[in-house]
DNA sequence: TTATTTAACGAAATCGATTTCGAAATTAAC
DNA sequence: GTTAATTTCGAAATCGATTTCGTTAAATAA
């Protein structure tokens, strides 16, 4: 048996189909006698109209795509969370897809989502994404747009963010005043936005605090979230023998690279070497020694983004006119043993 | 300007839209001329047919939906993975939705799919669902539904597991030829089938090597995944001076709140007390000392399971018969030093 | 030259729900 | 008793793509 359609039940009650709609609708020019017994059988027959339909004609598919590097991830996973849980709230459904940090590959999601004619599109970058000529496709066909995390500066959209920047700046001016006094970046790869900023917080703490910035103690790991990436730099700055007392990490999966590297080489922490994170995961909370981190709203990246691109939908839908939002969370030190 | 039709292509070379259609589609019926300029015009307008139209008339949305118990979860998230990436192989977009281990929201998720008219569903049920009348309503329409890691006996449908009972018993034979002999079980709540299969592995381990059950040496976690239950209950054991040498956790995230409170207490790991953890996160390789754990195959998981939603959604529409799947994935021990 | 293919196209129906517009039928007003 | 207002309904158009079926014109066969 197909699912049960306007036309089943209008050939039910010897009645146009017109008729069952408006009754189900709630429309006025309905008889209390018919619009009753449409909406009996309707509840009988468990009817529910035919989204594909109904999109079709509304010209909208109640649906929001979103774009993230990588789901894997736990502050990833947490935005999802907070789209999720908005979307549903206000009637939508979100389809999820991944760009595995690829320029190409987030081009041809941004396309599948724009066939899939979805309402509007939650993204953040990949860290191969310099220029942004494959959003124009998007923007020109009035489909709203909203950047979050790793976001580019260039696009004229509404963005959800959080200041990388100041919580570098929060994060080593910690460490300054804890009496750290050559500290280490373990930077992430040369592209990325957030990589950058967090670079330039770091730099700016030492500077505002009198400690001379020393790009030999800066090193880079290629991959801001793999573990490996942090263990080997460690190995590197612990042979070179830097007199480095304090690394500031780019993310908590380089930093617990380094604690497992240093950990193994007997380096103790934070006696001889102090260790601050980003991104304040989980795990951080249960290694050896604690970690100290800077704590980002993932849920509520992931809410707020999805209140605004709902809001920019209603808005096109209405052809009024808005203007695009920035959006910046506040973040928070969580300060644990390793500092 | 509103996305391109056959329409505007018709009224541009002032031919029909049934043409456009065609010439688009290949049709034999239509000249070579007429199909060129068709297709160069479809690529200069970068035509793409509405798919909400296409899905109409086809009756399918190549859109299937899945609904997990939550997203900020390693394993799961790994699962998510690996159903993205093979339905999107296969030309089909994932709607991911969470029951947060509630019936009620799980019932109201699957509500919201059928109204979807996803073609076909992953689930994997709350820890709170007992029976299964709510997926009645999926079965009746006709719709593929395929279970995977959270499975329920009752239901006629493909499932895509592993085998907790075995892997539970490998684990904690284990623990056994490594010479522990009071070996403890934190199980999870009470409801779900893998944490019965667990706890029934456990058991038979011990009665197959000659040490006899002690129900003293069940903890319950009513949680399944939350750090403190492990916590706590590892902390009520050590009050409780049982002699216990080993412990086999439920879960990773158990498993972790074990060894933070034996490391608190300055319990020795795995010299006093070891610990086996189920599930392998990557947390488990980093935290100290580094845990032993039943690896699972999470992102193989979540894509078996969508090869073969994907095979019954192919064969309902071709009305063809099929049997349904039984699938367990091969599990295996990580060996680090808890144990 | 006439009959028969073949090539090339388009009208119309379909998928299912919605909404405008007009037409009955009934009631109220005068 | 006639006109005006109100109820109640349904035909038809719409959203956009697809496909069946029929039609015309040209090409080939007889």
């Amino acid at each position: 048996m197909n699912p049960i359609t306007l036309k089943d039940i209008a050939f039910e009650l010897n009645i146009s189909v017109t008729t069952v709609s408006k009754a189900l609708k709630g429309y006025p020019d309905v008889s209390k006698t018919t619009r009753k017994a449409v909406i009996d059988l309707a509840k009988k027959l468990n009817f529910s109209p035919n989204s594909v339909a109904v999109n079709l004609r509304a010209q909208q598919t109640k649906t929001i795509g979103v774009i993230i590097p990588t789901i894997v991830h736990q502050f990833f996973s947490k935005i999802i969370d907070g789209i999720i849980e908005e979307a549903e709230k206000q009637g939508y459904l979100v389809i999820t897809l991944q760009s595995n940090e690829n320029l190409k590959l987030e081009t041809k999601q941004l396309n599948l989502l724009m066939q899939k004619r979805v309402d509007g599109i939650l993204l953040s970058l990949s860290n191969e994404t310099q220029h942004c000529e494959h959003l124009n496709v998007i923007l020109q066909n009035d489909i709203p747009i909203v950047l979050f995390d790793k976001i580019s500066k260039v696009i004229n959209c509404s963005k959800v963010k959080i200041d990388d920047k100041k919580a570098a700046y929060d994060a080593v001016t910690f460490l300054i005043q804890k009496g750290y006094k050559r500290i280490a970046h373990f930077r992430g790869s040369l592209n990325p936005q957030n990589s950058i900023d967090r670079f330039i917080g770091y730099k700016k703490a030492l500077i505002d605090n009198g400690i001379p910035f020393d790009p030999s103690l800066v090193f880079l790991c290629n991959n801001n979230d793999d573990f490996n990436d942090g263990y080997a730099n460690a190995q590197k700055l612990i042979n070179e023998k830097t007199n480095v007392d304090a690394i500031f990490a780019i993310t908590d999966l380089i930093a617990v690279g380094i604690i497992k590297c240093l950990n193994e080489n007997k380096v103790k922490i934070p006696e001889e070497i102090a260790v601050f994170g980003f991104s304040d995961w989980f795990m951080s909370s249960v290694i050896t020694p604690t970690l100290s981190s800077v704590k980002q709203p993932g849920f509520e990246m992931g809410r707020k983004a999805t209140e605004i691109l709902l809001e920019e939908i209603k808005n096109t839908n209405n052809n009024k006119e808005y203007s695009f939002q920035d959006i910046v969370l506040p973040t928070s030190l969580v300060i644990r043993n390793s500092t």
